[in-house]
DNA sequence: GTTGACCTTCCAGTGGGGGGAAGCTTTATG
DNA sequence: CATAAAGCTTCCCCCCACTGGAAGGTCAAC
């Protein structure tokens, strides 16, 4: 199949699945007009790394998920223990939004927002504790 | 002062000082020898742009922020709204970020996570729902 | 006078693609 | 069978918010 079924078919835009190529995710083949073939394979790899991606891995975290998944001889505890660092890089962004969000939260709930000049949330953000 | 100092005083690296410089956040003046020269306001403004930062704050949100800290005659009411769709925007965040942490650490809860290659993590990155 | 700290500009790269130009090939339509 | 439209190719620049490093000018101390 062409790029688009495969963009159909796994989910993502034709050019992520040539950025994919460029970077050695996956490597279609070509026919003689120049055109990428994908194989049920490779649009099956494209799948993987679309849920891969909105799981939040990074490319790099995906290139070894990847690699793992055609590895039949893997053993799931290299899996398991990339999947827990990622969860744990996840717990450590929701800390650190949910830490903003309580200052911030703080601040709008302390500000009038009418049309007065005073603003607690510019005081704030002007002095140091 | 010199970028050095501005940078101790503010936290900010003198690198991304003149970066803010660059993209018309701050405008220092230059002494003959083409240093940038720091007044207090702009050591000031650095410092505020910090702490905007580190409350997530975009770059044109902070410019806006610091629009708006420089004006005296505003209404407190722009600065909370600028804050409030910030929040919003946290909120969204960690939703999404909570919603991939319960499905990978569902995930990462079945996957055994020894020498057998058998890995739900794996099999369902590879199979659609 | 020379070393070292500090400053300058400029260029390139990060991650993960997106937009769009210029130019092929293939397919659909009249 | 001609042409138009869709689809494909490569190429290069753009985004955010910096960061690193090279090459070179300036200043204070010894």
């Amino acid at each position: 199949m062409n790029i688009g079924d495969a963009a159909k078919l796994s989910g993502l835009p034709a050019k992520t699945i040539r950025y994919y190529e460029d970077i050695g995710l996956i490597q279609p083949l070509r026919s003689t007009n120049g055109y990428r073939t994908f194989r049920d394979s490779d649009a099956h790899k494209l799948a993987f790394l679309g849920r891969a991606r909105a799981l939040g891995f990074s490319i790099e975290g995906c290139r070894s998920l990847l690699k793992l998944y055609e590895d039949t001889d893997r053993a799931s505890a290299e899996v398991k223990q990339i999947a827990e660092e990622h969860l744990e890089r996840i717990d450590l962004k929701i800390a650190e939004l949910t830490e903003m969000r309580a200052t911030l939260a703080h601040l709008v709930e302390a500000c009038a927002g009418d049309h007065r000049p005073d603003c607690p949330i510019l005081t704030d953000l002007a002095m140091a504790q």
